[in-house]
RNA sequence: GCCCGCCUAGCUCAACUGGCAGAGCACUUCACUUGUAAUGAAGAGGUUCUCGGUUCGAAUCCGAGGGCGGGCUCCA
């Protein structure tokens, strides 16, 4: 038989030929480096049969997929580790993952394992690895696997084996064994579980079985995998250096926020944090004036009337503080929509007036679980950049662009990239078949006309409209969602929203929710990871840092601030009887964009010796130059 | 909310098996008057998260609560 290699070449082999066969063909080289094999696209095993006439290719660990490979056969190899070290244990689940893979685990009772078990657990694996246990797939008719796993106990394997074969109608599995444990497995395996050349343990954490926290939780052992020690520690050293970029660590050290027990889930914004959230703030504001918005304000507690008309009594309550007040039941806003929908409501609006524009920068407070919250990512009191636009359906479409178009010029001037989602109609929803189709397509359409990529994720739509989610990722690759961009049919109708149309009679308004950065709160985590703390000027608390080198130069030093801060720029002088090595230090620690050394010489030629953050001295210049070509510079980002 | 871990000075962290609660940085004062990443000395700073228990004795052991961290679930 004969099959084709990646070089176009073919191959003649004896009938029967497997993968490796091919690969020790071709040369002994490439037969000890293979991992796998590859059949349209797909990994297999190296012991799987070939077919004449084929395509194939081998892979080795230099292919972008050999990685996750070798560490799903880690977890496998953990599996093994697990079973000896805790017997009586169950096993689950444990795919490869980004950076590494997890193993779910059912562990018998009094049995808890913390990252203090890790050395066992990492010993353990480490001899199966030594032992370069070979990875042995058979296929087995279903029934027999569900015989097999129910003798040894194993109640998550048999409920996956039952699954497969009711939902997915499968009759025969794959086993694969390596060393003394059996798994279930599509597979593929490298050959041995001496392929793993690095191998770490990383954390534990409690996962719900199914994701469903109905079902018994699991213990997590997350770890990861490399081809060599060196590209471990290269990764472990990127975990390292991706903490130093966290902002909770990092608006600590430069004073921007601080959290307390007083006020769980809620930031204390120090001035110089205030400065950059109020910056933010003047962006938003800038650009719901060149977009055509109006700025709201409304109350911040609501009769639960409002809140029962809205929807938010029965569907969100259990997210809101809700307090008494003369025996009438009072809540917080957890958003901003049903305040804007009543302001709507309390006037009348004509079709020419449309669309109507209502943004605030809303302070909002929503009772989350206490296991979710996160830094500034996920708090209860937040301020989001909120606007609902009031208008006809075929408004709609401009509408939606319109507002893509803004969140994308923002994020722009960060030099950010979101990733953009389309939900669509999930399963429990209101309104007609037509009505979602139009607003899908509408929403569809802005995307398109944008022309942005996005992903789809049907189904997942609010029950009351479609909508587009803008997500962005922190230091460590959490993904956060900052925008969003829902179609409203309900709230309109709840509220009765109107307009007069061109024919004299009430129409009904399609209500559209956006937020661009989301909440102010969050967005700044992630502008504070994304510049690891080195915020752009025009962002940064403190610009400039005059440094007098003497006493006597203080004077001079204050003068040069209160020059800089005549332009517009906000400068501090640093007074303290310290060394000028200590002030640039303390001013490098703050990442403080400029610092201006003066001295006798500066004072006398009314000069200021600049020094830029990261890159050092950068000589001296008359101080109205300097302070000319600094309000320009921190003239506000792009366009 | 659920699982696991953690909580000692403003920050980062010490304190062998239960035996007088410490250091560096920051802060205050004094001296030094400084030229591009830490001048020196002295001083002050504690409900060891809270409450309860065990013990002659608890930062340390046990229980409950709070907060934080990593995940899971949730997240109009």
């Amino acid at each position: 038989m004969k099959v084709q290699l990646p070089s176009g070449d073919w191959l003649e082999l004896p009938d029967g030929a497997t993968y490796a066969d091919a690969a020790e063909a071709i040369g002994p080289g490439l037969a000890r480096a293979a991992l796998a094999g590859r059949r349209n696209g797909e990994l297999v095993d190296l012991s799987a049969a070939l077919e004449d006439g084929q395509p194939i290719s081998i892979v080795t660990a230099k292919d972008p997929e050999a990685l996750a490979l070798i560490r799903h056969d880690a977890a496998h190899v953990l599996a093994t580790a697990a079973l000896e070290l805790y017997p009586g244990t169950q096993v689950t689940i444990g795919p490869p993952i980004e950076d590494g893979f997890y193993y779910d685990f059912d562990f018998p009772d009094g049995v808890k394992v913390t990252d203090g078990d890790f050395e066992r657990l990492e010993q353990q694996v480490r001899e199966h690895i030594r032992a370069q246990e070979r990875f042995e797939r058979t296929d087995v008719p279903a029934g027999e696997a569900l015989e097999r796993f129910r003798e040894q106990g194993q109640d998550y394997k048999v409920e996956l084996i039952e699954d497969l074969v009711s939902d997915r109608g499968v009759e025969t599995v794959s086993l694969y064994r390596n060393g003394p444990f059996l798994d279930l497995c599509r597979g593929p395996h490298a050959p041995d579980t001496g392929r793993i050349k690095a191998f770490k343990l990383l954390s534990v954490a409690g996962a719900y079985w199914r994701g469903d926290e109905r079902r018994p939780m699991l213990t997590r052992i997350y770890g990861t995998a490399f081809f060599s020690k060196g590209d471990l520690d290269e990764h472990l050293e990127r975990l390292e250096q991706a903490r130093a970029r966290d902002h909770r660590r990092l608006g600590r050290e430069l004073e921007l926020f601080r959290f307390s027990e007083v006020s769980p889930g809620a930031a204390f914004w120090l001035p110089r944090g205030t400065v950059v959230f109020n910056r933010l703030l003047e962006l938003t504001r800038d650009k719901w004036r060149e977009y055509g918005y109006e700025e709201v304000k409304t109350p911040q507690l609501y009769d639960a009337e409002l809140w029962r008309t809205s929807g938010h009594w029965d569907k969100y309550r259990e997210h809101m503080f809700v307090t008494e007040a003369e025996d009438r039941s009072m809540g917080l806003k957890p958003m901003n929509c049903p305040g804007h929908a009543h302001l709507y409501a309390s006037g009348r609006h004509s079709y020419r007036d449309l669309p109507v524009r209502y943004a605030e920068p809303g302070l909002l407070h929503r009772n989350e679980p206490s296991g979710t919250l996160h830094g500034l990512m996920r708090v209860r009191h937040f301020c989001q950049d909120d606007a609902h636009i009031f208008c006809s359906e075929d408004q709609i479409e401009d509408e939606v662009i319109a507002c893509l178009d803004m969140g994308l010029d923002i994020y722009e001037i960060f030099g950010m990239e979101a990733r953009i989602e389309l939900s669509t109609r999930p399963e429990q929803r209101i309104g007609t078949d037509a009505m979602w189709d139009r607003a899908e397509a509408a929403l569809r359409g802005a995307l398109e006309h944008r022309g942005v990529s996005y992903e789809l994720n049907v189904g997942d739509g609010a029950f009351y409209g479609p909508k587009i989610d803008l997500h962005m990722v922190d230091s460590l690759g959490r993904s956060w969602q900052v925008g969003t961009v829902q179609l409203d049919y309900s709230m309109p109708e709840r509220f009765e929203l109107e307009y007069t149309g061109a024919d004299n009679s009430e129409h009904r308004p399609v209500m559209i929710h956006r937020a661009l950065l989301g909440s102010l709160e969050r967005f700044i985590g992630i502008l504070i990871e994304h510049y690891a703390g080195e915020l752009p000027l025009w962002l940064a608390p403190v610009q400039a840092l005059v440094l007098p080198i003497a006493d006597r130069h203080e004077s001079y030093a204050e003068r040069v601030a209160e020059r800089l801060a005549e332009a517009g720029l906000r400068a501090e002088a640093d007074g303290r009887t310290e060394s000028v090595g200590r002030k640039i230090r303390d001013g490098e620690l703050r990442k403080v964009p400029y610092m201006l050394v003066v001295g006798d010489s500066e004072q006398q030629g009314g000069e200021v010796a600049v020094r830029r953050h990261g890159e050092g001295n950068l000589g001296s210049r008359p101080l109205e130059d300097f302070a000319r070509a600094l309000a320009d510079e921190a003239r506000p980002r792009k366009r």
